[in-house]
DNA sequence: GTCTATAGCGGGATAGAC
DNA sequence: GTCTATCCCGCTATAGAC
């Protein structure tokens, strides 16, 4: 894909307005504006609206892939050292970096089949990630459960964190990943 | 608020289509064919298509609330049940009672102010009970934290399974509310 | 309570000049 | 790469007959 610095920007605009307003509600004049150009003006970086949706998405879990990475390489062998830096990366990407990562999983369903065929394999990969995480928690028993409902069950307690938590509050992702840690972990 | 029978059965429709499609990309048009009327039909039961998604969404919470608050009349004094039995009751109106609670959660944001404040004291009804289960629960030590952490990452747990789960599957809402149960209480 | 017909608006997207 | 101008469509909502 074509991945300019002005798309790169282009698309970076577009994920804040896709979070505060949700993809369908935001219309290519709105986007126009915050890039301040005109709307059709748009069409020349993006074939059409279902693009700038996918290129957000895919800017976004390839972020969340890329630091959660990273996150892990700190603390190769803790395994609760690693779940908490996998709880802290994801809430990271969702709130501190921002934006495209919330988009990601919020307004998947509104791609369409081609992009959801393309970009699966990547949010397979990040969700991969996860579930080796857990695995090692399980297996060294700091945590127990089925590996898939208690990985689905983590990501969607900090997914949801969108909904209520306000990041310009005094809690940081590293506190609400300790919160979220000691819940589940066996003492 | 007007409830006629009719009313009732269009805002148990407008539900189906709401989750199938998102609140935005539903239209009037979709909603009438549902119904088996014609679009300009739909403005006699209600004033405009606000008023839909607030119908909807106050029979969801309604429902959620009643549903729960007689779930935990069967367990009064162990904490353990009524967390479990808190935890089913709401997934079973996500999944099984079905629709109009998981627009509740996932269109609150489509709601204009005024419907928004109108449904907010049913919402904090519903929430405060899940407070209540919980502070039991933290009191005799089956789980520990945070009261509003634990119970929103819970909330959250529950909710996010609306985009992962079969309910035409194998596992009903009391197996999933086993496996979370579990995860999170003390060993 | 439902119909037909349509007003009125705002959306996505295109064409061609600069 | 951006502009202006505009097409065309589908959406919400209304009016008035039955």
């Amino acid at each position: 894909m074509n991945a300019s610095p002005r798309r790169k920007e282009l698309t970076r605009l577009a994920a804040q307005l896709f979070v505060q307003e949700g993809f369908d509600r935001t219309t290519v004049r709105m986007l126009a504006q915050e890039m301040g150009i005109k709307s059709g003006s748009l069409f020349h970086h993006f074939k059409d609206k279902q693009e700038i949706l996918a290129a957000v998405i895919e800017e976004g879990t390839q972020n969340a892939l890329s630091i959660a990475k990273a996150a892990l390489k700190q603390c190769e062998d803790d395994p609760e050292a690693r779940l908490h830096a996998m709880a802290r990366a994801h809430l990271e990407t969702l709130f501190a970096d921002r934006n495209a990562h919330v988009v990601a999983l919020f307004e998947w369903r509104r791609l369409d089949a081609a992009s959801r065929a393309h970009l699966s394999h990547l949010r397979d990969a990040y969700e991969e990630l996860w579930v080796e995480v857990i695995d090692e928690a399980l297996a060294v028993g700091l945590i127990h459960g089925d590996r898939f409902f208690v990985s689905r069950f983590i990501l969607g307690a900090l997914n949801w964190t969108v909904r209520w938590h306000d990041p310009a509050g005094p809690r940081t992702p590293d506190d609400l990943a300790d919160e979220l840690v000691a819940m589940i972990t066996a003492r």
